[in-house]
DNA sequence: AATACCAATCGCAAATCTACGATAGGCGAT
DNA sequence: ATCGCCTATCGTAGATTTGCGATTGGTATT
């Protein structure tokens, strides 16, 4: 066994990794994330007019977005304006920085 | 329309970024990679000793991780060695740190 | 040649993901 | 109150992922 036993990464850690990368893990999302960083903001229309997927799957991916803590909607009747959460994206920057040394 | 047209991120340049994600899109993968990262190499028996899964499941982590292309296994009979894949390691890490500025 | 060991692959079941059209709900404008 | 616009959610179908036990294949060793 070479394996150093001690955790190095802690199980929160990892999965909050894995969390973010599953997030990642579709060229849509990448997109959607992509032009968010680069437009500050922006509706969910604006999205579906991009990207050449039905609203219905857009929303879908914006709700996973969200569940990840990667974006943040902010109601502005009678549209959604979606951003990066700063936040969260600076964890995920890190986390990805530190996990690839 | 506020979304700029252009095109910042290219096609290749997001699907690629999509696959390393989702290559790091589970715990038990995310672990793998940084137990190789931190030990330089090592063996798929060593790696199951230390995972609470059965044998033919981290061989299939294995096997994605192989296709992502962040690792390689090399033949040492009677065992194989499975070591990072430095090149695509480094890509993985320069296209995540360009996505997140 | 027979045996033992290691790791990949097969076959299967359950769960999750992706996509769509249709529908529902919230809010402003008429 | 009604209409229209925007977005979320529902329901569904098909594909993919995850996990396991069982089996196979490859390579020493005996």
């Amino acid at each position: 066994m070479k394996i150093i036993a001690e955790q190095v990464v802690s199980v929160n850690t990892k999965e909050e990794l894995a969390k973010f990368a599953k997030a990642l893990a579709h060229p849509t999302r990448i997109e959607i994330l992509h032009l968010l960083n680069t437009q500050s903001c922006c509706f969910t229309g604006d999205l579906v007019e991009v990207l050449p997927i039905a609203q219905s799957t857009v929303s879908q991916h914006l709700k996973e977005l969200k569940n990840a803590g990667l974006i943040q909607g902010e109601i502005n009747p009678p549209k959604i304006k979606y951003c990066i959460n700063k936040e969260n994206w600076q964890k995920a920057k890190l986390l990805f920085a530190a996990f690839f040394e």
